[in-house]
DNA sequence: TCGGGTGATACTCGGAAGGCATCATGTTCA
DNA sequence: TGAACATGATGCCTTCCGAGTATCACCCGA
């Protein structure tokens, strides 16, 4: 049987591909970690790594062990935690991450709603983007997200919570506002635009420019966080589209205004999801109390 | 950090409730086996066994900690498994490239066959020309494609699966349908002809160039797939060489026709590749099994 | 009070793991 | 083309961990 500290070396090996960085990051010396990952590998029964003198490369099974390792390492961290909460008199974290947009509206009453299912739990909140909560469900180190599509329905399941409108966020007292319509499309055309981020907030990105007609000369900003765009819309910079959820923020100098179109018909998703392998005992006990389909 | 063999004592003892019964359970004696909880207890930072001197009992950090330690063991056994699974070829994925034309006619036999040799292995396709298919299979992004020469044979290997004939497409009732014999290279000096692109489909662009004499004034469209050519002749903009797959495609409104010369001499050809360097050990397995020359 | 049962402790020894020095091999650049 | 460099593997030494044996400490029942 092999062990978590070769299980460790395996996987810092795996994600550097270089023995003597690996070694660094492990605080050990380079000739050691060979033989760990050799003994692990020889109990392993298979080669995990494919190294010419020149590079290393994880093969095929090598691939697949990193992911139990990791998981399994993660659950290694996770379990004495558990239980010394539990010895505490606290019967177990439940760790959400949560998009911040996601903070302005249903986080509150989720929140409330867990912790009178699970009133002895403590719930452990962090704002993390959809990408990093999908990676923090992978690892374990996640239970719960509250993130936006698209995630790996293999790997994860998920519950929609709730749809809403996309919104177009102007300066207070700009002249939109004297709009007694929805905004289109062409009262757009000289406005300054602040738009969301291409890789930071794809989610949205993508459902702007699915959902409008969008004059690139105009785009002044791309940013990541609704609050930040909000923030700027604020300070006179553009309009921006940003979701229903974010007329709760109450910022001074910025009104919120319909749009014209498919955007007026809730095309904004925030799902709760989860891995499909469950490992805490919470969460299984909360998803089938709020009865969010598991399997 | 605890060892998985501190666990497997801690399960045994924890299911036992005895620790000289537990330590005959996993072949060893008492002592080390006590020492083995403390430790671990010490590592956790909490008891997770009561112990006077009469029995032995979990704490409730105990029993949660028991589900974690099994669940961690499950899951510390099953890893090298999965791992020999994927090496041994009987598990993983095989990502296979193929030409649409092949689509038609041997993909789907092929499959199964592959799908009764590899039954646990997940199949990836993907319709790529024969160009991209090289390129993937250099990058290692594809494992085995279905595809047409040329190709480099110092870095792939191949298998030639079958060959077959040019046929001649045409709209249905055309002239050249009440011809009682193969159509011959004179038949087509007045027809409006639907070519291969020659850079997209240099395969079937260079074979029909070698068979056939064309009259380049006639040439109407070059196009890159088979279905695209075979819809224009359905909507009667000209005749097209097609491979006799093509004739599978119910398509209203075309008929085929026998050629002449040696274009009935099945100079079709539809080949697997893969790289020499066999990095995917399914694979591997299935080469074998199909008798597949490899070395 | 004594004997049986049970978990903890003391001591010893063998093996495993880490560090240092060095090797083997492939790459790069003058 | 050859020398310096980079990188993973090996040999050797030392340390430390863990298992075994023997024994202790404690509780219980007769």
């Amino acid at each position: 049987m092999f062990t978590l500290d070769q299980l460790a070396g395996f996987v810092a090996v795996a994600e550097e591909l270089h023995f003597g960085k690996a070694a660094e990051r492990l605080n050990m010396t380079q000739p050691p970690l060979s033989r760990q990952i050799q003994k692990l590998e020889k109990s392993i029964g298979t080669e995990l790594l494919e190294r010419d003198n020149r590079k290393v490369q994880l093969t095929p099974a090598g691939t697949a062990f990193l992911d139990e390792a990791k998981r399994l390492l993660a659950l290694a961290n996770r379990a004495p935690i558990t239980a010394r909460r539990i010895a505490t008199g606290r019967s177990g974290v439940l760790r959400v991450g949560f998009t911040a947009a996601s903070g302005f509206s249903i986080l509150g009453p989720l929140l409330e709603e867990i912790a009178s299912i699970l009133p002895e739990v403590d719930i452990d909140l962090q704002e993390l983007v959809t990408g990093e909560q999908i990676q923090g469900l992978l690892t374990g180190e996640l239970d719960l997200g509250l993130a936006r599509p698209p995630f790996d329905g293999q790997v994860f399941d998920s519950h929609l919570l709730y749809r809403e409108s996309m919104v177009l966020a102007v300066p207070a007292g700009h002249p939109l506002t004297d709009l007694t319509r929805p905004v289109e499309d062409e009262d757009l055309r000289d406005e300054a635009l602040i738009m969301h981020s291409p890789t930071q907030a794809a989610y949205f990105y993508d459902l702007v420019i699915r959902m409008h007609t969008i004059q690139h000369g105009n785009v002044l900003h791309s940013v990541s966080q609704i609050l930040t765009m909000v923030s700027l819309v604020a300070a006179r910079r553009g309009v921006a589209f940003v979701p229903h959820s974010a007329t709760l923020l109450a910022i001074k100098g910025v009104e919120f205004l319909p749009l014209a179109g498919r955007s007026s018909e809730d095309p904004v998703e925030l799902h709760a999801i989860w891995n499909r392998k469950v490992a805490n005992p919470a969460l299984r006990r909360l998803l089938q109390d709020l009865e969010f389909r598991t399997e």
